[in-house]
DNA sequence: CTGGATCCATAACGATACTG
DNA sequence: CAGTATCGTTATGGATCCAG
């Protein structure tokens, strides 16, 4: 049998699982910070640019905003921008952003219980920054 | 109450996922060729270095042969090299390695469904790469 | 056959200063 | 406040040739 005919015969009984949806994603989810702004704004449900550099401690302007950028074409997030003196936009997560957020929990914890793993504290570089916690979307912080 | 005591309190009512675990593997996964390779030896069961650069067409020598080398120090795949003429090094999956493969399934199923993906066919950058297809592992092919 | 060594192009990321 | 502009550094991946 061919594999490609095999492969077709996989996918019609559901047990083939294909990457090619991550084709574009994964240049986003592979992005330093992409995931850690995504569950920032998942924690609050909504930010700001500049309370994100706080909780992304140690992001530059530039990288936030080239990050968030493409986190909006990729319709993850939503940005919101309101006419007002001083100017404010708000940050959200798209309905499409908070299934990834949801998503990923299990490489978390799959690398979290791993042998690897003899860490029990959260390591210095990660402690300085609030948005490496996930934090249920109904227990926002105000 | 303080930010730091609500995470500890959440923590352990394990409504907390922290991202630390990820220090480490999210250099790894969020290389181009890592997730393909895992899913590649996964598919397969082992595979040799030729047979990697047939499946995932398109990668250099170099670049395999750096990634395996960040996989094997994550243990996430295992090498076995065997002393013949020519040589001969087989490469498989650890239990951890295993058990990324399976983790990164909800992500893959997310982005498969998600509103953004209005691709029916597999984009020809992955149609040419036979590894973008996850199989069940008890169903390898021969 | 399995890579190592070398060189190169590009892109990611950061620091800093500045603007509507 | 919410970015942009500019510059520089580093990291990543590819092409090619070579060696045990």
């Amino acid at each position: 049998m061919l594999l490609t005919a095999k492969v077709k015969e996989m996918q019609n009984k559901n047990e083939v699982v294909c990457y090619c949806p991550l084709e574009g994603i994964i240049d986003v989810i592979s992005k330093k910070w992409a995931l850690l702004i995504i569950n920032a704004i998942g924690n609050y449900g909504s930010l700001r640019f500049n309370r994100l550099i706080e909780e992304l401690r140690g992001i530059s302007p530039k990288t936030l905003a080239d990050t968030l950028k493409q986190l909006q074409n990729e319709q993850l997030i939503k940005r919101t921008s309101f006419a007002e003196i001083p100017p404010r936009v708000e940050y959200s997560l798209t309905k499409d952003g908070q299934g990834l957020r949801e998503a990923v929990v299990p490489i978390l914890k799959w690398a979290a219980t791993r042998q690897g793993s003899k860490r029990k504290e959260c390591s210095l570089a990660y402690r300085k920054i609030p948005a490496h916690k996930i934090r249920d979307s109904s227990q926002k912080i105000t």
